[in-house]
DNA sequence: ATGCGTGCAAATACTTTGCATGCCC
DNA sequence: GGGCATGCAAAGTATTTGCACGCAT
């Protein structure tokens, strides 16, 4: 858990910049935070902790958070930014209800390995990748007849 | 590509809404686009072409061709929406530079397959999906040692 | 004819940024 | 003490929406 911190403080460093209390605050919150959230959400929930942070330095540390690789920027298709970080967390990706929001995770090996492999074809350095999966979940999907099998 | 009309106008009338001129102008355009493309650079290509159709109306049509399932709506974490039509394209996924920005695409049936496990296993509904990968490219690649093996 | 669609401009939503001041190193 | 960071508010993007008029069915 310090681990966070000591690689943030690295990072930081490496660029010249200053682990400021603002800062510690955000990490702190974020790595508690064991789900997604976005810029609002977290700005909120320091407001709640009694942290006077102001907006610009939320959104301003969480490019660098995500710089840094302790925090992944994941986009579903809302038109915002949600993130959440990747302590501990083996990465994973998302299965989608487009009817009630409702946000699965899921991570698989075989597709991981295979996303590799088309890198390696391609002479491509994997960084970081984004799969989101959009559909409508077991429940939201009751009571309702197929009605497309058409994209995949 | 007649067939692409056929869909949407009959998606229309499935929804009581008309297939307009500038609908179909959008629609044409849209389909004569093999590459991915975001709303302005669709608009001012209308522009270019002589069509005079609003921002609103571009915008309004490409939530509506989404919908219809005629043009995927993706995502390269830049803050705005980037389009592409699904006519004859299989569904593929991306590679996306971060240095230079290339999108390279790709489509792996394995992958494909395996979502569609993940999906069942879940009991979820699959719509569509979108799979970035970030990183750099070969040609950006070129000199650089490798730094970290860390995220996938 | 009826009612959806269009264009325009204003509104909204999210995120970034300029500037004066504050604080880490 | 110097320079980066912060907070604020304003600016910047991307996208949506209200309204009056126009056109497809």
């Amino acid at each position: 858990m310090g681990t966070a911190f000591e690689k943030f403080h690295q990072y930081l460093r490496s660029r010249g910049l200053k682990l400021t209390s603002e800062r510690k605050n955000i990490l702190k919150k974020v790595v508690s935070i064991h789900d997604h959230f976005d810029a609002e959400e977290l700005l909120y929930m320091l407001k709640e902790d009694g942290k006077q942070i102001s907006r610009a330095s939320v959104y301003r540390t969480l490019n660098l958070l995500v710089d840094s690789n302790l925090v992944e920027k994941v986009d579903f298709g809302e038109g915002r930014a949600y993130y959440e970080h990747t302590l501990g967390n083996y990465h994973h990706d998302h299965l989608i209800c487009v009817e009630c929001g409702k946000v699965i995770q899921f991570e698989d090996q075989v597709i991981e390995k295979r996303q590799k492999d088309i890198c390696k074809k391609h002479k491509f350095e994997l960084d970081y990748h984004t799969l989101n999966i959009f559909g409508r979940c077991s429940e939201c999907n009751n009571g309702r007849r197929e009605e497309d099998a058409s994209t995949s």
